[in-house]
DNA sequence: ACTGAGCGTGGAAACGTTTCCAAGGATGTG
DNA sequence: CACATCCTTGGAAACGTTTCCACGCTCAGT
């Protein structure tokens, strides 16, 4: 065990001790081609002799990059949010890349911040998950040439380099199954409206409705706003009016769940009495019971392909902004059946 | 608007353009008292008009030191973890330090490998969260003087600087809980055993068993490994038993809400047939129903306190190394009553 | 054998800060 | 009034790399 080595070990003492400059123990570490085979390997040993780890800081400062990804988050208590970043971590990974976490818990103001700081030299390129008002900095971003991709927004303004879900196809289909079960009383639980997935999801139900020639009810829609409890209360609403909905589409799963409960708490069973359905499909939607019945939203691969994108723009910054669109699958579980009555 | 600045401003321009030196802009950055205040807010207000950002890769290189701490998750896809990561992140924002975040993805030898090479120069200081076998690595840290912190782990080996909670006392309390309610059946489902905090609950429960005489069966023990299926499965095989348990402590939230899905797919009722308590009490433990009796563990104060106690260490890295043990507490709900036959 | 191309290498500038040292001016003390 | 002290500032050396330029050498083509 001769690997005690000094706290610090830097190039200038690997090139000495292998008889190089430090200029070509530069190259060996950077897998330069024009190193000499021989030469390569010798310094190559000596660099794990004396457990050589090339300072990041110093590379960044001369190199101009800083392998490192920024990644924005609203926050990480759910476990939407863990998926995606599962994917982003699990992508980064491969590409030796380093991630750098910030949260906005939520506020604009913080997230044009963090955005405006980090374009100067702390990270390579940012990944915006869930972004709040993403034209207040785009603009910037795309002004300077700085990589980044959007995970989980809607386009509205200008276009550029995004990765999302068919929101708007996955709230259709949903619909379009409740209503072939039968519902025509179908109660809505929405999003926060500021965000482009919960209007788009708000407008697939509305169309499926329309093409079906159901009649709109606005009082079967409740604002909410991603969180459970708002699927309690909003379920709690619904089944409290004259005609209360014999089906509850919420817009996401944490929100079903706290429907379930509602509905539940009530003493009607689900789906027999009332049908449920979310949006998501986390992984909890398949363990609770009745097992959830959801559109599911391929998570981990949004955030493994938004962080592909990105490393294509690092390579080559020039390249064209693309949206991307996931499609979403409608996984048919035990919260839904046919309506009240018309059941076996 | 002449708020349009080139892309790089470094100090040197702002020196300039204010008439002094670098390193008076420099000491103007970093608060250092040896500047007039005429001059101060003369440089102050240069830096804001050129909308100066200093380079974190340069200051990290010069200085010796990079505002960055390091944290190590197993994961992100818990709710258990988001709420560490949320008081870390709260307890950081306030110090104006950056977090970079790394995962094993629950894999000792990652764990190990990160520390290592982490240890140069990526960052200042290290937050480790549900450490798996530290001892690889703690020694090493301390030897250097390294910060760093365990968050949620077992001072099995060598004391060192540690927060957790009172698992032991958390899994006593809650089974006392239970005889008290009348029960002397209580299954229990551990968490992965390999875990400090897992072996802690196991052993709290069988002593508040022992110290009320009730004899030990070990088929009433059911090895999980904190994730929610094996609460399903821990309960089912529980309940198969001839004589089944009244009660089933699990060991977190996750596998208690399998073990209550379990016990309402046999068509029993929680608590009157079957009492369940979970650990942890994570957000969502309060929004089940039956809502959850379960121990709270301050996950969110854990992640802030232990984020204290590193940044005390990077202050005065000689500091004693303490282990931090914070408080549990009950919390009863909905899914806990007397045993059956004996309820109201 | 002579030339030109290309390869392997060394040397040095650059990256943007911090920090140490020294110097000048103002202030206070005896 | 002389001298010591403190405050403010400028200058320059680090920090550990990358990268550009140039130099010699080898080798193929003529």
């Amino acid at each position: 065990m001769n690997k005690k080595p000094d706290l610090k070990v830097t190039i200038i003492q690997v090139a000495a001790e292998a008889g190089v400059s430090v200029g070509t123990a530069s190259r060996v570490i950077n897998n330069d081609a024009h190193v000499a085979p021989e030469t390569r390997s010798r310094v190559s040993d000596v660099m794990a002799r004396l457990g050589f780890v090339p300072n990041r800081q110093a590379r960044s400062l001369a190199g101009g990059k800083t392998n490192t990804i920024g990644v924005l988050v609203p926050d990480l208590a759910t476990a939407y949010i863990g998926e995606i970043m599962h994917g982003i971590d699990a992508e980064l990974a491969l590409s030796q890349l380093d991630l750098m976490l910030f949260t906005t818990h939520r506020t604009a103001a913080k997230e044009a911040n963090y955005v405006a700081n980090m374009v100067r030299g702390m990270v390579d390129g940012l990944l915006v998950v869930l972004p709040r008002n993403p034209a207040d900095y785009t603009g910037t971003l795309t002004r300077r040439n700085f990589p980044f991709v959007l995970i989980d927004h809607q386009g509205n303004g200008e276009p550029c380099p995004a990765v999302g879900a068919t929101n708007w196809q996955g709230a259709y289909n949903a619909t379009e199954y409740l209503i072939k079960l039968g519902h025509t009383r179908i109660g809505f639980i929405t999003g926060s409206m500021d965000l482009g997935a919960a209007t788009d999801r708000l407008d697939g139900y509305k169309s499926a409705l329309r093409i079906r020639h159901i009649p709109e009810d606005s009082r079967l829609v409740y604002e909410g706003t991603f969180f459970q409890p708002d699927g309690y209360a909003g379920a709690c609403a619904l089944l409290n009016l004259e005609n209360p909905p014999t089906a509850i589409f919420a817009s996401n799963d944490a929100m079903a769940m706290g429907a379930m409960d509602a509905v539940r708490s009530r003493g009607l069973r689900i789906p027999e009495d009332v049908s449920i359905i979310g949006f998501d499909d986390v992984p909890q939607a398949a363990l609770v019971r009745p097992a959830l019945t959801s559109v599911r939203q391929p998570l981990e691969q949004m955030g493994r392909i938004a962080t592909q994108m990105l490393l294509d723009r690092l390579k080559d910054p020039e390249q064209e902004s693309t949206r991307i669109e996931l499609p979403t699958e409608l996984i048919i579980r035990e919260s839904t059946g046919p309506i009240p009555g018309k059941a076996g």
